[in-house]
DNA sequence: CCGCCCACGC
DNA sequence: GACGTACGTGGGCGGA
């Protein structure tokens, strides 16, 4: 299995922010499917392998293994290797019999574009699997039928197989099962390499890839240039030195291991109500992001290029202008140093805000209020906006324009978000700057492909707002958005109790920032701190909310109840996610606990809503012969190249998709805005 | 290499 | 008296 460290750093990602108490229980947990684990039983088909519970003693040619984890060396498994056109047709005719098999390829490289296929591993029966190598494109097309056929395709991160299929003109078509987003529905809070799933469901420790024998010492070439930071990192090892037989072992080994896994994950997802999920949303969703990744975004370097020469002037101008009002040269990167010069030789103010580890604080909410003591203040500001754009874009995007297409193609994970949300990741495109002037300019740069393409941009509107209406079925709530009236404008009339056309826009801010900390569970402390008021009047505020839509507080206080009772909250597709800490003692991390059982069912909702509509939309697209393109999804929008011969039958077809994806309960409606243009700021 | 601070998006 | 808006990714710093 070449992509470990991939499958790593992925894991990785899922666990930054656990803390101590998901650590324990994912050790316990481990305990725990250790004793109840079974190995090698050939039995493992859909829907009757034996779940996490089950002892499997009375399986034929099943063995228990009660403490320590047997090894490829011990349970002596029967591996084929097909490594002729003779021995692959063998494999092939074997393949066409089974109902659903599992694959895992072997490759030079963890960079999905740099990647060159070296063989392809098969299993279908628990202790068996084939190793097939392709040294060249004839030989990947004897499996082309079956890679294409309609069996289920089982694999482990099957995102990355596929994209390097794809690069080698083979797309791969479903259904797929996945054991690594399989197990992320189960059991989140755990690790989800194969590593660890095969000793921790199958009591099996597979052959290591850096234990494998090595012919020479020969690195690959074209490593620097992986742009997945992350897997870039790890050192890659040579696949092509390893002797063939040992690598036929290791990879069926990996298929073999994955197909007895999807055994036992099939029935989990029974038992966790996450059939649904997973066989309607995930599953499905997996090509489409393959093809997404595959197909990028066009860069305007050229507009970068001007972009950044004037910020860096800007940069230069700030920086020189604050090193002079300090009095001495200092790192202005560094939040250390400038605490030190506002706050220990300014003195700008009596008792500095203090960060937990007792540093200064001098953050954008800090360093506003200090704006009026002294002009530093405002230049220093205006300094982070600068280097933070500059650095963090101008500079970077550049970087992940792939050469052979000039396109960037970032990463989407599909489950590492506790709520069900994509994330994306080298470069992040779901972070482009909108919000300030100077921002906007980058979001110039992202283009449509070429001549007679625009980009569109589709995107719900107040979707979170208008899924907490449907699941509290507040009338009045529900009521404004039959009327297609703006929320904010009708929530500030309602709590002021004023006619609309009286709402004032100051009105309608206060009642936006409501709206917005409604759905995150804020406090009156928070509303206070965000509207800069008193604690008494944002108590106030929000007590007149709840009084003018009742349903909202109801629902609120029944999620609250019910994540208290059964540990996890749900979406509307039943997706889940446990609050381990909703009973906790420590009414600090209750409270976090609290408030995520509140904003996960909204947000898991629209996350559930616009993976059902990508997944309608792509098959819109494939649906015929159309030249229009997918290309990403932002949490509540989707951009594509449009052609624009397209445009006219397509957007219709695309807000419709959009619309009716997930109906939402107490038929409230859905609304989605397009807008099309030379560039994504434009489309907007 | 990693934690921290900070800032970008929704 | 402390603590207090959900979910992410990433750059730069600074200490190990």
């Amino acid at each position: 299995m070449v992509d470990v460290p991939l499958e790593q750093s992925i894991a990785d990602l899922a666990l930054r922010d656990r803390d101590d108490e998901a650590v324990k229980s994912l050790l316990t947990e481990f305990e725990f499917n250790a004793l109840g684990k079974r190995l090698f039983g050939d039995d493992f088909v859909a829907g009757r392998g034996a779940g996490l519970e089950k002892s499997g003693g009375e399986e034929k040619g099943g063995e228990i293994l009660e403490a320590k984890l047997k090894t490829l060396a011990e349970v002596a498994p029967s591996y084929e290797l097909a490594d002729t056109d003779a021995r692959r047709r063998e494999l092939v005719k074997l393949l066409e019999n089974q109902e659903r098999w599992c694959f895992d390829i072997e490759t030079t490289s963890l960079n999905r574009f740099g990647a060159r296929l070296l063989g392809i591993a098969f299993s279908w029966k628990g202790g068996e699997g084939w190793y097939a190598t392709v040294p060249d494109q004839a030989a990947l097309d004897l499996f082309r039928p079956a890679l294409t056929g309609g069996a289920e395709k089982i694999g482990h991160n099957l995102k990355y197989d596929l994209a390097v299929l794809l690069n080698h003109g083979l797309e791969v078509n479903g259904p797929f099962f996945d054991t690594l987003i399989a197990h992320s529905l189960v059991a989140p809070d755990q690790r989800h390499s194969m590593d660890y799933l095969a000793e921790s469901l199958l009591g099996y420790t597979p052959i290591k890839l850096s234990d494998l024998p090595r012919g020479d010492t020969n690195q690959p070439a074209g490593e620097e240039d992986d742009l997945f930071a992350h897997a870039a990192k790890s050192k890659e090892l040579d696949m092509t030195a390893i002797p063939v037989e040992r690598l036929a072992e290791y990879a069926a080994e990996d298929a073999d291991v994955t197909y007895q896994l999807s055994g036992i994950l099939r029935p989990e997802l029974e038992n966790h109500g996450q059939r649904q999920v997973f066989y309607e949303i995930e599953a499905p969703l997996l090509p489409i992001l393959v093809a997404m990744e595959h197909e990028g975004i066009a860069l305007d370097l050229e507009v970068l290029r001007e972009c950044g020469e004037e910020m860096q002037k800007r940069i230069d101008q700030l920086s020189a202008s604050v090193v002079r009002q300090a009095g001495r040269d200092f790192n202005l990167n560094s939040p250390k140093q400038l605490g030190e010069i506002l706050f220990g030789e300014m003195q700008l103010v009596d008792k500095p805000k203090k960060t937990r580890t007792g540093q200064f604080r001098t953050d954008e909410q800090t360093l506003s209020s200090l704006a009026p003591r002294h002009p530093i203040v405002a230049d220093i500001l205006a300094y982070r906006e600068a280097s933070k754009l500059k650095s963090t874009y101008i500079d970077a995007l550049p970087g992940y324009v792939e050469e052979k297409d000039q396109r960037v193609h970032t990463h989407f994970h599909q489950l590492v978000a506790a709520t069900g949300r994509l994330a994306s990741s080298d470069p992040n495109l779901q972070n482009i700057p909108v919000r300030s002037a100077a921002g906007r300019e980058i979001r110039k740069a992202f283009v449509p492909r070429g001549e007679g393409f625009t980009l569109l941009s589709a995107d719900y509107s107040q979707i979170e707002l208008r899924i907490m209406a449907a699941m509290s079925g507040d009338p009045g709530m529900i009521e404004a958005f039959e009327k297609d009236l703006d929320i904010h404008t009708a929530t500030a009339a309602r709590v002021n109790g004023v006619e609309l056309d009286a709402v004032e826009p100051s009105m309608r801010s206060t009642a936006k920032m409501v709206n917005f900390g409604i759905i995150y569970g804020i406090s009156a402390f928070g509303l206070s701190q965000r509207l800069g008021i008193p604690r008494g009047e944002a108590a106030e505020i929000i007590d007149t909310y709840f009084t003018q839509y009742p349903g909202v507080k109801e629902f609120m206080d029944a999620t609250v109840q019910s994540a208290k009772e059964n540990g996890y909250v749900e979406t509307l597709t039943g997706r889940r996610r446990f609050l381990r800490d909703i009973t906790s003692a420590n009414a600090t991390i209750r409270g976090n606990a609290e408030r995520a059982a509140i904003n996960t069912p909204i947000q898991g909702s629209a996350a559930d809503m616009i993976k059902l509509a990508m997944i309608r939309v792509h098959e819109l697209l494939r649906s015929g012969p159309c030249r229009s393109r997918m290309l990403l999804q932002v949490h509540d929008e989707l951009v594509f190249d449009l052609h624009q011969g397209e445009e006219e039958e397509l957007v219709p077809r695309i807000v419709e998709a959009m619309q009716q994806a997930l109906p939402l309960p107490n038929r409230v409606p859905i609304k989605v805005d397009t807008g099309t243009g030379a560039n994504w700021l434009e489309a907007h």
